[in-house]
DNA sequence: CAAAGACATAGACACATGTAAATATTTACA
DNA sequence: TGTAAATATTTACATGTGTCTATGTCTTTG
């Protein structure tokens, strides 16, 4: 079983909120990467992560940081993925987490972007 | 009972996440805002608010965008107007509801802002 | 004052979500 | 090969969330 099974979305969307109403289907699209950050343990995961040296981490890094079991961690890290916002990528025994920074912009574009 | 009832929350926060690790305080202050954001419904709802003149509509207005009830539109709007995403303002028997900009802004730059 | 319209609240229910314990998988190394 | 370490997956469960129906409140107008 590859670490490649998680199909990585484009996560570019539409013209800022403020600018023209979102559609349905890019309401849809949007809505899972912002409920994806919207967790306090994943908000501080991606922002360990973002933060980081190379905006990279290891995930045994990551554990430390909360008092939550292994698995919870592995859980969010694993939702963060599957929207996109973490790239993975595994370097004998330990996994890396990378930021995926264009995405965060791209949000951050849609949410605060100007009108007009 | 008056509708300044919820107090008006202060959206300002902290560096970007991509800056230094956001805290626990901090992801538990933010993560609200954004949860009340990642929902396809409140996104269209915000973002219909936001671009419409003045970024302030009408819930009549809100309403026909939708085909759900009244009452789980009213829902949605008075979760984001919690957070602080959307004011709120009686005038006669209409209810209009009003993007907070800066508060848009400050999350924006809070997902996107460069690091350092 | 009564009736109608605009919006909010309350209650209920199906479904999603965060967490943990137990277990599996993969890799390195003796 | 076998053992230990790093990470993921599975299962289970309590809690949260989106939606609706029914009802309440407030405002305008006849």
């Amino acid at each position: 079983m590859s670490l490649e099974l998680t199909p990585v979305q484009t996560v570019a969307c539409c013209s800022p909120l403020a600018r023209e109403p979102l559609s349905e289907k890019e309401a849809d699209g949007v809505a899972p990467l912002l409920k994806a950050l919207a967790d306090p343990v994943r908000l501080r995961l991606m922002s360990l992560v973002a933060s980081h040296e190379g905006g990279e981490a290891c995930v045994c890094d990551l554990n430390d940081a909360f008092e939550l079991s292994q698995p919870t961690i592995s859980h969010h890290l694993k939702v963060l993925h599957e929207v996109g916002l973490l790239d993975r990528e595994k370097r004998g025994v330990w996994v890396y987490y990378k930021a995926r920074t264009e995405a965060l912009q791209n949000l951050a574009a849609l949410i605060g972007g100007q009108a007009q």
